[in-house]
DNA sequence: AGTAGAAGTTGAACACGTTCAACTCGGAGG
DNA sequence: CCTCCGAGTTGAACGTGTTCAACTTCTACT
């Protein structure tokens, strides 16, 4: 391999920034995190281009000249290199989703801005996705939504959710804003749900469903105001706190 | 093996009945059929007996007297064993629905009986229906709920809430009424992917919150008729219309 | 009855994800 | 300079789902 530098401390993107660790290994040397790194390149490179069940980590080992045994010194699974790389979409996507809505203060237009700025985050990598969302609704699995390893990345994007609603017009029923950004997360991960069946050139499709869609949400919530429906809105709230918000799995360990 | 006795052509439950070839023989001689579903019931029994993932396509085999090849020969995969799990499940929640909503006529009591006549079928193979559910969420798998040979076993379960609706006394917007059903199914959905996370005894926390989303969905149901919101409930109903109905697959191939 | 061909059946072999006992290596302490 | 020791590294080995060429059994037809 290339000779090592000197082992100088570098901070580059260490475990702690996420506040989790995800990984077999904390956070040692210096060449270590090189190492990690590299495979971890090296990977989402080869799913990018065989797809994921194809790319088998014998392959990944290879390219990357380590051994397999080495890539499970730094990944406890395969599943583990997807949750690596699904944090890296997502903190692409909250970067660029926030400058994406700055200019606008309609709801609908801000919502709108956000899922089309996680459609092209997302997009090289639809195939490799669908392998996330099918582990992801595994409830045991690490890389499930609902699961701790996951919360500090879920939470920055339930974050730009919230944002997307206070830097708005909106007007709606303030009984419910606490709440608001899940429900928002929630038609997020149902266009997730879309895209990975879409086939469409581009996403189109998906892309297509968005903006139908999020000018409906937004009209919803807007009806929150209205006599008639608040009992409804109020209670749905309440089923959010009660089955979405206590516990980290719906069922209460 | 047992003398075979002489070979009288059984009815049986052959593929015919769903009218689709779901595994990889169509349906051929009565010994076949028997074979099929020794094989099926045995890898159910050790399914719930043990978990989908501790038992091997070697013991399945070993246990039914069979060779592994020979299990291959009648199940396209260990996934396939599923896909068969499901129209059975599915067969008798159909049956015990209906029947279960006979003597009611307000729609929320109708529909909450649906779901819980569901969970009453579903409940001992919940851990095993957490793998069903991952599996459905791939594509490209045969157990998707939008694949072809899924569809026979879904629209069956979509006519039970087409009846529920029916068979009620709910007025709603005549609109939407062709849509409602596939509406009500995704209801069906969110509520089955609470259920494979649900931890508590009995599937308690789903079906309380059956009780408590069942009149929610009645009562969303009811709106329809509202002037304000009507235009609301039309587009909500040409969007199923154009993302869910139109191919197999909402991108469109 | 005899026989060709289809249906059914077998288990060894393959590729994969994963494990682990053994090895290497770098640097801290003597 | 030597010598430990633990982090890092290795690849053979294991158990799994799946395949397939070869074999056996059954059925239809002469």
């Amino acid at each position: 391999m290339e000779p090592s530098g000197p082992p100088e401390p570098r901070p580059g993107r260490t475990d702690s920034e996420t506040g989790v660790a995800r990984d077999r290994v904390e956070n040692t040397t210096a060449r270590g995190d090189e190492r990690k790194a590299l495979i971890l390149d090296t990977a989402l490179r080869l799913f990018e281009r065989d797809g994921y069940e194809k790319t088998t980590m014998r392959a990944i080992a290879k390219e990357a000249g380590v051994s397999v045994g080495n890539a499970y010194y730094y990944f406890g699974s395969k599943d583990h290199l997807i949750q690596a790389f699904y944090d890296e979409v997502s903190e692409r996507h909250v970067a660029q989703a926030l400058a994406a809505m700055r200019p606008h203060r309609d709801l609908a237009t801000r919502l709108s801005a956000d899922l089309h700025t996680w459609i092209d985050v997302a997009e090289p990598y639809r195939e490799f996705a669908t392998q996330f969302v099918k582990n992801a609704v595994d409830p045991n699995s690490p890389l499930s939504p609902f699961s701790p390893e996951s919360k500090p990345t879920r939470d920055k994007v339930i974050d730009v959710h919230r944002r997307a609603v206070l830097g708005s017009t909106a007007k709606y029923d303030p009984g419910i804003a606490e709440n608001l950004p899940d429900l928002l997360w929630m038609h997020h991960m149902a266009i997730v749900l879309f895209w990975v069946y879409d086939r469409s050139p581009g996403a189109r499709r998906t892309r297509e469903l968005v903006d139908r869609t999020s000018p409906m949400v937004a009209r919803i919530i807007g009806l929150s105001r209205f006599k008639v429906v608040r009992p409804l809105f109020r209670e749905a709230d309440k089923l959010i706190r009660d089955f979405l918000l206590p516990g980290d799995e719906p069922g209460g360990a």
